[in-house]
DNA sequence: GTGGTCTAGACCACC
DNA sequence: GTGGTCTAGACCACG
């Protein structure tokens, strides 16, 4: 598995990998059931501690994206895309709630919001993978 | 001046108050030239650490939003509205960018976006100060 | 044999198969001198390793609840009804305590542990094969 | 603070520093708003790592137990006593649930795993703290 | 081979 | 001082 990783970022690694893979997961580039790379072999492709993948895995597995089978390793957990779906939207206005909620106590009023956000979603549509 | 402070949060406290500070100021509530609360009041009067509220203003220094004149203290700095605008138009796309590109590789698509953007803007548009 | 399994589960697949089969015994619903399926076919059956199942065997044989007969495989060790309450009963009992002590320690009074305790034999008697 | 810990069980220490911790705020030993010793000080006081302590205050961070405040360390949440009663009577709940459906599967009714039930009730109900 | 736990030691931001 | 993150290296149970 291929990631973009940086340790210039104020996001911590194991964000970082966690958020990713959690991404392909929901837009459902990873199948379900499929095996994630195991913990050690993820720390060597991407040069972090084996730890620090772990606790990547670690916060995946309490959101319940993923499931460690005993002695096998990490599965992708069965969903429906509705779920996945849903899991997506909620995150997303969940982020979106504080910017929108800051860009207003700044003055900005709705139709400048609207603006900008649909300037944001023209600039950024064709760009590849963003992570 | 009232600030609403937290230390259960991630945002760490000089960015809470350097954040409200930044609002008030870009939208035009805290006049050009005004002067700010000196370091100590503010920080008599929000319950922290001298230094917690040094480092806030020190970040909106840079920042060009205000200014320390020797001797006297912190003052807004004079700015046009429509510079006030664009810099908070700045900011808020700034915001904007990681969260749509996020939701975008988790597989939402731009009606989507489009919808959740505007549900946030209805649910928030009626809430009191959200800082 | 048939044994619900699953690998998402704290618990280790060789204790799962002990436990059920031991339940089984203790229940009497494995005669005495019955014979146990061989190791392998129960892999098989279970799809689980052979040295998976070896080991469940192994856990009841040092329980005495099953022997070996040398070529001939595992039977079921010949007991009295007594004797097999009489191990259940300790085994529920040793699984009680901590989880008494536990709560007792969480501040609940016997009062409550004994209100608890019914409405968790009431909830449960009704149901199916809880194994 | 004293806790018990020992290294011949099955339990992680971390699992074992933060059921002992939960027990006494569940208990009410523990005030609303009373702050924890620091990770580095109890990690010397009982012995064990920095990163085992760490790991327990953030498994009870994660129930509600207990929050950090930035550069104070770790509180007591302010819970009111019947929440906390709640909480313990769920974890019991939780607790029982699987002894007592061992038992039954193992044979036993319902007058004999309350006959046992009251034995251990009355075996423990005297002894110190069992944690 | 797999994940789970624990260690010692380090650097950072925050207060 | 505090917690948060990361490292390298170890041991264990499980399959």
């Amino acid at each position: 598995m291929i990631l973009n990783l940086t340790d210039v970022s104020d996001e911590p690694l194991h964000s970082q990998i966690s958020r990713q893979v959690r991404a392909r997961i929901l837009a459902g580039e990873l199948e379900d059931g499929e095996s994630l790379p195991s913990i050690r072999k993820l720390a060597k492709d991407v040069r972090v501690s084996v730890i620090t993948v772990q606790r990547a895995y670690e916060d995946l597995d309490r959101e319940g994206l993923i499931q460690a089978r005993r002695g096998k390793g990490f599965f992708v957990t069965a969903m429906s895309d509705s779920r996945k779906e849903s899991l997506a939207r909620r995150r997303y206005r969940d982020a979106l709630r504080p910017v929108v909620g800051e860009a207003r106590a700044e003055g900005l009023d709705d139709p400048q919001l609207e603006e900008i956000f649909h300037s944001v979603l023209d600039d950024t549509s064709a760009s590849g993978d963003p992570l």
